[in-house]
DNA sequence: CGGTTACTTAGAATAGTTCTAATTCTCAGT
DNA sequence: ACTGAGAATTAGAACTATTCTAAGTAACCG
């Protein structure tokens, strides 16, 4: 099974960092990969545990330096559930995220753009929103997700 | 202007408190009258900075430890905007917070029960919030709030 | 009033992240 | 290929926010 993916999403990441003047880099892509391939929500510990396998010279300082640039970048967004690390996601869509108070889990749950338009609309004049975050916490069935 | 908080917010503190089977101290009511007094959404460093007025002997982790219980008793929430220190907020109707990203002053935004349904109707099933946090970053208008 | 438990305190310890300074890499122009 | 300039990486120190620990103090119950 070759998915596009495997062409595009290189291409995607060049293309990104390049926009904002920056590198494409082995430590780069293989942090960007590492999110990509297990969409679980993982802090820059666990990032970097994973990117070792593959790299095993990299160190936490630039497990850092890439994911903050990704986020700058646009291919990332940092999420902070309360207190304690941050955690990155690679999930570009409208999203927002529910939180298993059980489990400590996170699901992705995609958002209509006629929801996002409603919440917007709460704002008074005089409040100009460039983004909004939505977070969910309570208790999700075993398997979904 | 006498109100009738002046009244009614002791009593709400000593009744919260009881309720879980603890203590009123004069250390949680300064601190809870510090978070009333300048709704802010101050850090535990300032509301330390701030209760230290009232109370040069306080100490920090007494600070950490009162807002922590403040919270457990539903009296304050603990709102976390992207990483760096904790702010609390005593207002307990439902709302959501706009993050001004130029000044970094956080506004409440009251949310109608309806925005609310709509909002939790997204969840797919097997989803069981308790609870939804929203945040709008972006910029004010100066003089809102 | 004596025992028990809750609360407060100062300071040490920890977790997560950022900073610093040195090194290595990459690219553009030769 | 070679060189210089800027970009990226690295290890470790430093820093910030928070939690932990152990001891002291205060309130309640008999």
């Amino acid at each position: 099974m070759v998915s596009p993916d495997s062409t595009t999403t290189p291409d995607l990441l060049a293309r990104k960092l390049a926009d904002s003047g920056l590198r494409s880099t082995p430590q780069r892509e293989v942090v960007f990969n590492v999110l990509l391939n297990k969409r679980d929500h993982p802090t820059a510990d666990e990032v970097y545990a994973r990117v070792r396998h593959d790299m095993p010279t990299i160190s936490l300082a630039t497990v850092y330096n890439c994911l903050e640039t990704l986020v700058q970048c646009n291919l990332v967004r940092a999420v902070n559930f309360e207190r304690g690390p941050t955690r990155y996601c690679p999930n570009l869509r409208p999203h927002a995220h529910f939180h298993d108070e059980q489990t400590g889990a996170t699901y992705d749950i995609d958002l209509p753009a006629v929801l996002l338009e409603k919440v917007n609309a709460v704002l008074p004049s005089g409040y100009d929103a460039s983004s909004v975050e939505i977070i969910f916490r309570g208790k999700a069935a075993r398997s979904v997700g």
